[in-house]
DNA sequence: CTGAAAGCGCTTACAG
DNA sequence: CTGAAAGCGCTTACAG
């Protein structure tokens, strides 16, 4: 089977120039006299050829493609991070190997032994669930890599996520300036940065207005979990009076716990019960949902995860090993909350890890 | 910067091997002593050595990897495709490439070559706007390729698809079974074949019936101008007296059609007007929704279109060039069909395109 | 500006 | 079973 037959020698043949001149006419920087550069032009025309992008990463040791690693699609949310991450590396120049792991820490780390050998240039890590041994090998394996959407202990790692914490207690300020005051919250994930502080956030807002949670439930970012908790807790043999608001640790579960709320249960919402989620999926807007979410700037946290890595890559130093992006609150029906009502200003908060440095951007 | 500095001759220096029995030990079938088999692993565990998969694929000419094409990911059939498609490829030992290209076919062009430039082994192609020079350049080029929801005049190009035209016939006789007598339809892309054969099937269903349709839109696939025909077609300025039903090319224009009529117009669905989809994407399950749609089996779409593939990078012809699977009808909420009522059985359509070969799998 | 030479890190006949 | 040799298709100093 010969595919991609020509070659640079075959061109050089018919224009009558060595290979290495081949080379350079498509080097993106070479000296070639305009006479020779338009032979070989020709003649590469002619016979169709195209430079081997394997050969050539070997020798320069850059293979121009960034691996993804990503958990699922199943959340809208990451379908269009990978899309837009990968429309953004691909303005650098970047292709982009993709990689799903289900949940589990050992398929992560043989994915990344996997992205390693195939010479990847970088590698954006956007799954939930990643290993601490796996970071390390990574930081070991000098391999530029960056965490979306994703935070991590380790202050030293690079990682872009929104202002989940403060995102957290935006909710809780807004589900008791619906009146609210038994407000539940079914969380994303405990073992992840992300889903701890979501909670602690919204624990914060609650505690800046004297409140305590109804319950907090750990739903692991899994809508069916979610759907769990609401019969549960919402449904007709819940042990103690059921809240009268939610918070929900992302939007796909919070799709979830509405479709349960109104279709099982026949509640009410805003009406009996208050909803509001996280992400801003484009789902959101839509109006059989019409779900009032805390958002994350998409767009801006690409933008930052790929400026962040291609400067790695480059070999410069990041400015900031951790960046937060802004989150917003969009207001929307699933939430009773007073006309005109803004968030309010807070104090910021001590950060909760002393030791990472945090760069708020506001581009 | 120097990652990945550790060679399969590093590892022969250590072990007291030459190079190429390195080599051989990480082959997949290569006959080492167990002696020598033993000390090259040693060695290669204490260096941390991985054999480079670029230099491997120059020499083997096979680089393990796949292209994947795709318009794009904000319809979640393609989300979904793309996660089992990536799967069940990593289960024969690709990797994928993934490349976004938005509707220009000019673009899609462009990253046709820089996949051929990455030497994959071959290319999923799941644009719906496939300009047929490209298919034709993808055929002299000698690289495996196959079409996946997306059908090619020319026969002699591998593709996967649903039974489209059989899945636009149940949609007319479905909604007539209804009770509906003046059915539209939003078509998907009327450039493209998929778009095509919906149609044509559901004009062939309403033929069967003596019915002619309400109206033709082409939607183009695209949600914003479904919900504009949504609009237009159903709104109060509408010129002619409004369809009863409609049948609308894909899921996700179907969710616009669906939020406009019910939130904009105020229409009842089912109870004014029957609406059915076509894909069964998972939202269509969702009581938000409860869309009555005509289902295409993405496992089997993707198991037929893996295996197409690996069968022509080995070498094999494909026993069939076109693939079809079959349709079925999800009945739920949003087209009132009588209890208990089933499909008809169709006599089979003589192929609307003569020379193509059909393939029905069962399996 | 251009060519001859060496090398990127593997695999694969070819001998032994 | 194992090693010496050649080659995959490029790029990059090195001379000229």
């Amino acid at each position: 089977m010969a595919r991609q037959r020509v070659t640079s020698h075959d061109v050089a043949k018919l224009a009558g120039v060595s290979q290495p001149t081949v080379s350079r006419v498509f080097a993106p920087n070479s000296r070639v006299s305009a006479r020779l550069h338009d032979r070989v032009k020709d003649a590469a025309s002619r016979l169709g050829y195209r430079p081997n992008t394997l050969a050539r990463s070997l020798t320069t040791g850059r293979s121009g493609v960034i691996g993804i690693v990503l958990a699922g699609l199943s959340n809208p949310f990451y379908a269009d991070a990978l899309e837009k991450l990968s429309a953004a590396l691909q303005a650098q120049g970047y292709r982009t190997l993709v990689f799903f792991s289900a949940n589990h820490a050992a398929e992560v780390d043989g994915v990344v032994e996997d992205l390693i050998d195939h010479q990847v240039d970088g590698i954006v890590l956007a799954s939930v669930s990643i290993s601490n041994t796996l970071t390390e090998r990574l930081k070991t394996s000098d391999l530029p890599f960056v965490l979306f959407n994703r935070g991590q202990i380790d202050a030293s790692i690079p990682s872009i996520t929104a202002q989940n914490t403060l995102g957290g207690r935006i909710a809780a300020h807004a589900l008791a300036a619906c009146g609210h005051r038994r407000i539940a919250h079914f969380s994303g994930w405990q073992q992840s940065l992300n889903g701890q502080e979501r909670q602690a956030g919204f624990l914060q807002g609650l505690a800046d207005l004297g409140l305590q949670p109804h319950s907090l439930t750990d739903c692991a970012y899994r809508p069916q979990q979610a759907a769990e908790a609401a019969r549960h807790v919402f449904g007709p043999t819940a042990a103690e009076r059921a809240p009268d608001a939610v918070f929900v640790g992302n939007d796909n579960m919070a799709f979830a716990v509405l479709d349960v709320l109104r279709y099982e249960l026949g509640i009410d919402v805003p009406g009996d019960v208050s909803v509001i989620g996280f992400d801003d999926v484009p789902a959101a807007a839509s109006p059989a949902y019409a779900l009032t979410t805390v958002r994350q700037p998409t767009n801006r946290m690409v933008a930052a995860t790929v400026s962040t890595l291609c400067a790695m890559i480059d070999g410069t130093q990041p400015l900031h090993t951790h960046i937060e992006i802004e989150s917003t609150l969009i207001q929307r029906g699933s939430a009773r909350l007073p006309k005109g009502w803004t968030v309010p200003l807070f104090a910021p908060l001590a950060p909760d890890l002393p030791s990472q440095e945090r760069a708020k951007i506001d581009a």
